[in-house]
DNA sequence: CTATTTTTTACGGATTCCCGTAAGGAAAAA
DNA sequence: TTTTTCCTTACGGGAATCCGTAAAAAATAG
């Protein structure tokens, strides 16, 4: 089993439980952060003392409070540990259900186990950590239940996310066209946002730019 | 110390520490379910077997899943529990932080404690229980800052938030008419509805609709 | 009951969105 | 090079919004 363990979560009432899961599976190490800052710096600090972390368990999102914060969520602490230390083993346990997202973080970002928070998370939760200890890939807890073949998921891009970042700050067509030529984006024609709004639009079966925003926020896309 | 409590909470890795708190406070029976229709059955059950709860600790929102559910969130809840045992002692714990929420659970469902879940909720919600055995009341969490007296939130009527609920949907000025108009919400003249929208944005100081719905998801308004 | 104030509704022009069509341009294929 | 295809941009008409003004209705005051 893993000999080093550090869980990265800001709720003390789950943190408790997944520092329970650890020690059923007799990890000796268990390490515990209430901030992405501190889990940073410890895993750095344990590479340096050439002691380093075989398994990182993050939650995604932390809440923001008086502390000044660096890195605010799990992807950022995730992206950064890559840049130090990218064979660590990570594993993702959140509530987050979009397959957007959950697709985002093992492509991009590389982790080797997505565990939903749920009803019976916590034996999905110790099955993830004994499938990626096996060097078992993109493990996904068993109440997500779509597929990483699923093409329509794939087709949103950075690009689109800057479309309805912006327009849920209010920007209106031309604005966005001109923000887009200030930052050498293309295509920046209106047309061409408007086209793109309107795959948008028919893609997630929104009515008009106000359903579409409020779909977007709730898939979590801005 | 109460004698009988209800914890109504879907996340497994949540209730472990919740249950333990109880257990600490020496709580003699703890009863906990993962879906709310099993927590309105319990009470009514111990009701009629004349050994009523007599604190219930829930949070908010809960997962869908495959079972198909009659109330589906802890303000329903609440709700329905109201009508069968007004007395009931009622804390509500959740991730969930924003005032005009919380307000609104004080307000019209009555609730006795409010502990929002953050990095040191533990004992904030020991505090909040044994707070409410002691019959304290409007008990808060102590990482919520905003107060009760706070106007601005109040002006904030539920009218609006069918308005910004309806624009969520993909409804246009008219069909928001037609809506209430069925349902006999007045003021329901377009020109009125939208004078209404117009007094929001300049209140969230939204440049359009599509700004509007941004800002009221964020604030968790629909 | 009348006068005053407030609220609701109606209307109109300017702006933006919405949606289809088509022209212009670049890359790939012939 | 020419043709084809795909992508980007342009244009236009109708719908919905944005925003100001004003009439109608309702509530309040005297």
């Amino acid at each position: 089993m893993f000999k080093k363990v550090l869980v990265a979560e800001d709720l003390d009432s789950i943190s408790i439980a997944v520092v329970q899961v650890l020690e059923e599976l007799e990890v000796p190490t268990i390490h515990h952060v209430k901030y992405c800052d501190d889990g940073l710096i410890k895993i750095k600090k344990a590479l340096v003392d050439n002691e380093p972390y075989d398994l990182l368990i993050t939650d995604l999102s932390f809440k923001s409070d008086h502390r000044a914060s660096n890195l605010t969520s799990g992807d950022e602490l995730i992206d950064a540990v890559n840049e130090v230390q990218k064979d660590l083993k990570k594993i993702v346990f959140s509530i987050e259900d979009k397959s957007y997202r959950i697709k985002m973080l093992f492509n991009e970002l590389g982790i080797n186990a997505y565990v939903s928070k749920g009803r019976n998370s916590i034996i999905e939760l110790r099955n993830a950590i004994q499938g990626t200890f096996r060097n078992e890939e993109k493990i996904l807890s068993s109440d997500l239940s779509f597929s990483f073949n699923d093409k329509a998921l794939i087709e949103i891009e950075s690009y689109d996310i800057s479309i309805l970042k912006l327009l849920s700050q209010g920007y209106i067509l031309e604005n966005i066209s001109n923000e887009f030529k200030s930052m050498s984006i293309t295509p920046n024609g209106t047309s061409s946002i408007e086209k793109r709004i309107n795959k948008l639009k028919t893609y997630f079966k929104a009515n008009n730019n106000v359903h579409l925003i409020a779909i977007a926020k709730d898939f979590g896309l801005v």
